[in-house]
DNA sequence: AATACGGGGCT
DNA sequence: AGCCCAGTATT
């Protein structure tokens, strides 16, 4: 393993400028043509995409976002949306309180920033459900701002290219951001300011389509020869996250009651008894009383679901 | 620094 | 049966 500081130690400008040309080169000819890199789309719109690709990968978001644009094509029309109306649009896409953050970043547009989404990252950053990578992301991607965009695919690129790691730290790292801004291209000239921004972009789509996690295709690689990792021979990475059960979760059973509230059409828990009796069943995990009062309990303390009336008798919970 | 938070697709 | 995904907010 190479540590951090020889990585950028052993840095120098000729190769760094053409592991640069060549990912923007191969970003040129490769970029995928997703909706919302159109020219057409408005900085709300890239916003959208960016929540709505927050841990959910494109060929899930691809649909969801064409719509929920033709719906809502800016803040000011979801500000003025229901929150059940916002919910139920956002489906499948997982992590529902995304939704809600972007109701409420959609009404703070309209409130504070005169129906405009601001294009600094700081404002960004203090927005409900912006954080770090998605105020960068919307800066540079819908503003031509050249903020550093550091996501999983561009940290994994990182590693391998100049660390010669196989996978980036469990977390973000001061190290991580360092190297990263180091890579950005020089932003002096108007020409230099595209091309860092041009950069972000592309380093992320070679790592989504190339330097992938699994089963990388280094055989298309542009940087193949000049890849720290490759060189070392593809050591295994040494640190594995450790990954969230699923089957009997809290999540599992707070997905499966929004699956139903979804499905009739309201988040109403009012209705939710007749509903889910209706509908046969509540998924494959059948919760114990606490587990469901938990997650339903949870749900509304989320405003991910409401009750507006008194609810007498809860599946499972009658005395 | 750890943990909670969906859901689906791929190996 | 894991692993992974254009992360964020809370503890």
């Amino acid at each position: 393993m190479v540590s951090m500081s020889s990585a950028t130690d052993q840095l120098n400008d000729t190769h760094l400028h053409q592991v640069r040309t060549r990912i923007l080169d191969w970003y040129a000819q490769n970029a995928r043509k997703l909706p919302w890199r159109q020219p057409d789309t408005t900085a709300w719109g890239v916003l959208v995409s960016e929540v709505m690709l927050q841990q959910t990968q494109v060929a899930r978001v691809w649909e969801p976002w064409l719509a929920w644009m033709q719906r809502w094509p800016g803040p000011a029309e979801l500000a003025a949306a229901e929150p059940a109306d916002v919910l139920i649009m956002w489906g499948r896409l997982g992590y529902p309180r995304r939704a809600l953050r972007l109701h409420e970043t959609a009404k703070a547009v309209v409130e504070h920033h005169d129906g405009v989404l601001p294009a600094d990252p700081e404002k960004l950053l203090a927005l409900p459900g912006i954080g770090e990578y998605t105020a960068a992301a919307v800066s540079s991607f819908a503003f031509g701002i050249p903020e550093v965009v550091i996501d999983t695919n561009v940290r994994r690129v990182h590693a391998r290219i100049f660390t010669g790691d196989g996978a980036a730290a469990p977390s973000l790292t001061a190290a991580e951001r360092r190297l990263a801004a180091t890579l950005m291209p020089e932003t002096t000239t108007e020409h230099g300011v595209a091309q860092a921004n041009t950069w972000n972009v592309a380093t992320m789509e070679l790592g989504a389509l190339i330097c992938t996690a699994r089963a990388p295709k280094c055989q298309e690689c542009p940087v193949l020869d000049q890849c720290a990792w490759v060189a070392a021979g593809k050591p295994e990475p040494t640190t594995v996250a450790k990954t969230q059960s699923w089957n009997g979760s809290d999540r599992q059973v707070r997905g499966a009651i929004m699956g139903v509230l979804r499905a009739q059409g309201a988040i109403d828990v009012v209705h939710l008894q007749a509903t889910v009796e209706a509908t046969g069943r509540l998924g494959r995990h059948v919760p114990e009383d606490t587990q469901w009062n938990r997650a339903l309990n949870g749900l509304v303390a989320d405003g991910l679901a409401t009750l507006k009336h008194e609810v007498l008798a809860l599946p499972g919970t009658e005395n």
